[in-house]
DNA sequence: CAATCATATCAGCAGATAATGATATGTTAA
DNA sequence: TTAACATATCATTATCTGCTGATATGATTG
């Protein structure tokens, strides 16, 4: 479909925002935006299951959004980029305006709630 | 899981990254990048199927991430604010520096091919 | 070593997503 | 109005994703 160094590259870039784009994972990054935390410490702040979060962890550092460090029994967790937190600052300044649009959408094929247009 | 205001706000922030997070719109918003264009046009220049062209515009229209303008007989779309393509250029900066890492994943439960540590 | 705490992995399920081919809608022009 | 073109929608299917509960691994402390 598209050939096969650029389909590399957007599969990759994909991955990313992939990273990016589950609420429990937003949630986070978000509580990891200013501080390194464990995962204890990212469970009860919040409020996924341990073994969710696990996962979710697991995903955000195979997709390159965050990096995880033994420190003694704990394993704690940080972005991996400053960069990471200024493309959450970036998507909250642009939902403030396009909001309104996002609102409509509830899945891939959003055809039940679309809006008429724009 | 999360109390409900801050749920709807990281469903929200989600669904604008789910808009990125595929290679086949990622292509569309790349050639949406600098230039308006027809579904026609977008169907020629990333080799989609028209019908799978057609809803992924949708799906990037509900995200807020495009905007329609019918012009004749044609539908022309262009990225709903120019930050969407800051959004992607950022994306590429941190790709380049945290590539390695997403090598690895290839799906959520990367387990596979998971990288041992980082 | 045994117990405990911290984290990761597994199996399985329900629901979401992306692709396709066919069909429908809408717009323009002959 | 009919034909032709542009775009959207539908139905279907295969796959992916996120969640849960249970279990396994790993580290530390007594």
């Amino acid at each position: 479909m598209l050939i096969q160094a650029q389909a590399q590259a957007l599969a990759l870039k994909a991955k990313l925002f992939r990273g990016f784009s589950d609420p429990s994972r937003l949630a986070i990054l978000d509580v990891l935006r200013d501080k390194q935390l464990t995962v204890t410490e990212i469970v009860t702040l919040t409020r996924l299951s341990q073994s969710n979060a696990s996962n979710h962890l697991g995903c955000l550092r195979d997709c390159g959004l965050v990096r995880k460090e033994q420190q003694g029994r704990y394993v704690r967790y940080r972005l991996s980029d400053p960069r990471i937190a200024t493309m959450l600052s970036l998507s909250e300044e642009v939902l403030a305006d396009v909001a309104k649009g996002v609102y409509q959408c509830t899945r891939y094929e959003c055809t039940e709630k679309r809006a008429t247009d724009s």
